[in-house]
DNA sequence: TGGGTGTGCCACCGTACGGTGACTTATGAG
DNA sequence: CTCATAAGTCACCGTACGGTGGCACACCCA
């Protein structure tokens, strides 16, 4: 799935560890992280370090992928990416 | 790419600016964090907030995937590590 | 030679992250 | 009705994240 917000990665997070039975406790002990940590970070906290998270990214078994953003268009653009429309866009806020 | 530590992150962070055309400042103004951050992050800082994370890698028009890790092949090296022996090593500290 | 730009790095500071420990509230088994 | 377990929540605290502003060095080009 991919990742837009710190309440989707919470989701997956929590349902992962449901599936594999795991607790909160269990996660947290797995991933070097508090029970607190887990709790908060299921919860949707937003400033959760991101080394800790991928421990407990690891821990529930999960691979984080990085791609340049494929940009919704009718036709699938090829991988040539138009930067100056991509910086325009981004100069405008 | 598979992100597997900070450091993958970080050049792959670094490696998109470059390529954009960006310096350390402006992609800072256009996620919205401090220019210490970028030099900080791009040095493989662990600790940085996954919030923020998220904003600079928008800026840089990368997705985020999230995957069930897939199972590793025969030929890999020796990864066979099991979650136990991981939990004995992160308990080290 | 000098100016401009990009980056590494520094001190300072307010804020809040994350850990610990405990309490409370379900929920379920016996 | 108990007892046990899991999750939500709280107070307290040390630590350090992240922002601001500045300085120095390395370039590059006129």
């Amino acid at each position: 799935m991919t990742i837009r917000s710190i309440r989707d990665l919470a989701a997956a997070v929590r349902g992962r560890r449901k599936d594999l039975g795991m607790n909160q406790g269990e996660l947290a002990d797995r991933a070097g992280v508090s029970r607190k940590w887990i709790y908060e970070f299921e919860a949707g906290k937003p400033t959760a370090e991101f080394g800790l998270l991928l421990r407990v990214l690891d821990a529930l078994g999960f691979d984080l992928e990085l791609t340049p953003r494929r940009d919704a268009g009718p036709a699938g653009r090829g991988d040539t990416v138009d930067l100056d429309a991509l910086l325009d866009e981004h100069r405008g806020r």
